[in-house]
RNA sequence: GGAGGGGUUCCCGAGCGGUCAAAGGGAACAGACUGUAAAUCUGUCGGCGAUGCCUUCGAAGGUUCGAAUCCUUCCCCCUCCA
C-alpha cells in the first residue's frame, strides 16, 4: 500500500474529519495544507523555515521540473527530496493545471497535450503516461493523475469532453504506474482527479467511473477557476459526499483561509494553494482578523506585528511599519518575512481545524474563525502615540 | 569680462505657434491575485460643482484669433575662453 490513510475522527455536526497518512518520507496529519514549491522551491523560503512553520508536506510540479532542470538531472541528483533539501513528503501536480493556464501555448488531444515551452518556445508533448513517469522519476510520494480542467464559465460540451478525457487519462496513468511497478519502480501513491466543472451531474458522472479505479486518494479538480466561491463550495460538498471515507480528499488549488475552513467542514483533508505565498510576496497577508495589505502607506508607522495573534518568527520580531518599508524599498527580506508569516498562518489554520475536529467542536471553531476573520479588528492602521 | 547652452507638471525628461493639462520614464497612491510563464499585472497621478471650467511649462511684459512654443527685459543655473 503506497499510502495508508487512517481516519481518526469525524465531526458530528459537519462533514469535517481528521486523519493521517504515512509516506516513505513521513507522516501527514490532516486536514493539511501543502505550501507550493512549483519549481522545487517554495519561493523565498528554506526547507528549515517551512518545517519551522509546521509544514508536513509540500507540493511541487511535474511540468516545470520536467522543463528545467529535467527529470534525469533530478533523478541523478538523488531525487527531488535530496535535490531541494526537503526530507518530508512531496506531492507532485501532474501538469494538468498547466493544460489550462498555458492555454495559448498548447493543443489538447486524447493522446496528450502539446505545449510550447514557456521557457524557450520549443514544442513538447506531455501525455498521461509521461506525467506518471516524470513524477516517478522525481521521486514523488504522491503523484497526481494527468487531467484536463477548464476555466469557468465553460460550455457544457467542453466540460463533458474534459471529463471524458480526464477519465481516459486516469486509466492510462494507473496502467503506467502498474507497468513501472512491474519494473520495480512506481512506489508512489497516485491520486485521481474528479472533474465536471460546476455541474453536479457531470461531477457525479465523472466520479462514477473514477471512484471505481484503484487510486490511493481523490482530488476535487477544476474548482476555484472562476465559478465563484459559493458554487465551488457546493461542488465540494457534492463531491465529498460521493468520495469514499477511507481515502484522503484533496481540494486542489484552494487556500484562502475562509475557503479552507469551509471546505474542511464539507469533508476535505488536503489543500495546496499559491495564494498565501503569492500575496505575501506582493505585500498582502492573511491574519486572524482579515486581509492585511501591509504594503499600503497606512501602515508606515504601525508598530504592531502583522498579526498580534500570531507566533511566527516575523510576527515575533518585526513591525508592520518595517514590513511596509521593506515592500516600499523592494527589499527581498520583505517578501521572505511575509512568506514566513503566510505559510505559518495557513498551517496554523489547518492545525487548529484538526484539533477542533479531534475535540468534537468543529462547528464552533468554524463559527469563531469566520467571525474573527470578518471582525477586521486589528486591521485598521494605528499611528504611534507620539504622532 | 567674452562666447555658448539651459530653466517644463513631485523628480528626470520630450515638446518648440493650434490636435497640450503637456510624450516617456521614475517616484507616489490604490486595486487585482486561490492545483505559480507571477519579486507580476492593472488603474490613478494639477484643481474643481467635472462630456465642461479654472490654474500650470523661471518672472514680468508684448506679438497673435490662439503661446510651454515667437519677441523684450529681468532672475537663476551650467560649459568653455579670459
Amino acid at each position: 500500500m503506497a499510502l495508508s490513510f487512517q481516519l481518526e475522527a469525524e465531526d458530528s455536526q459537519t462533514a469535517a474529519r481528521a486523519g493521517r497518512f504515512a509516506t516513505a518520507h513521513g507522516e501527514v496529519r490532516t486536514p493539511a495544507f501543502m505550501p507550493v514549491g512549483t519549481v522545487g522551491s517554495v519561493k523565498t523560503l528554506t526547507p528549515d523555515e517551512l518545517a519551522g512553520a509546521g509544514t508536513e508536506i509540500l507540493l511541487s510540479n511535474t511540468y516545470h521540473l520536467w522543463l528545467r532542470p529535467g527529470v534525469e538531472t533530478v533523478r541523478r541528483m538523488g531525487g527531488l527530496h535530496r535535490f531541494m533539501g526537503w526530507g518530508g513528503p512531496i506531492l507532485t501536480d501532474s501538469g494538468g493545471f498547466q493544460v489550462m493556464s498555458l492555454s495559448p501555448l498548447r493543443r489538447v488531444t486524447d493522446h496528450g497535450v502539446e505545449f510550447r515551452s514557456h521557457l524557450d518556445g520549443s514544442k513538447l508533448t506531455l501525455t498521461p503516461e509521461e506525467a506518471i513517469r516524470i513524477q516517478d522519476g522525481l521521486g514523488s510520494d504522491i503523484a497526481m493523475s494527468f487531467d484536463e480542467l477548464v476555466e469557468m464559465p465553460a460550455p457544457d460540451d467542453v466540460v463533458r469532453a474534459a471529463v471524458d478525457r480526464t477519465l481516459l487519462w486516469a486509466g492510462r496513468g494507473l496502467a503506467e504506474r502498474e507497468r513501472l511497478r512491474g519494473e520495480g519502480r512506481g512506489a508512489m501513491a497516485l491520486f485521481g482527479i474528479n472533474q465536471g466543472g460546476v455541474s453536479a451531474a457531470e461531477r457525479a458522472r465523472c466520479f462514477e467511473r473514477l471512484g471505481a479505479l484503484p487510486f490511493d486518494g481523490f482530488a476535487l479538480g477544476g474548482l476555484w477557476v472562476g465559478e465563484g466561491r459559493s458554487l465551488g463550495l457546493e461542488m465540494v460538498e457534492h463531491d465529498c459526499a460521493l468520495f469514499p471515507k477511507d481515502r484522503p480528499r484533496y481540494l486542489m488549488g484552494v487556500g484562502h483561509p475562509l475557503d479552507v475552513v469551509e471546505a474542511v467542514a464539507r469533508g476535505v483533508d488536503l489543500f495546496d494553494c499559491v495564494l498565501p505565498t503569492r500575496n505575501a510576496r506582493r505585500g498582502t497577508v492573511f491574519i486572524s482578523t482579515g486581509r492585511l495589505v501591509v504594503k499600503n502607506a497606512a501602515y508606515a508607522e504601525d508598530e504592531r506585528p502583522l498579526d498580534p495573534e500570531c507566533d511566527c518568527y516575523t510576527c515575533e520580531r518585526f513591525t508592520r511599519a518595517y514590513l511596509r518599508h521593506l515592500f516600499a524599498a523592494r527589499e527581498l527580506l520583505g517578501m521572505r518575512l511575509a512568506s514566513i508569516h503566510a505559510v505559518h498562518h495557513l498551517l496554523s489554520v489547518v492545525r487548529r481545524a484538526r484539533e477542533a475536529v479531534l475535540a468534537g467542536r468543529y462547528e464552533a471553531f468554524r463559527r469563531e474563525f469566520v467571525e474573527r476573520y470578518h471582525s477586521g479588528e486589528t486591521l485598521a492602521p494605528r499611528q504611534p502615540a507620539g504622532a
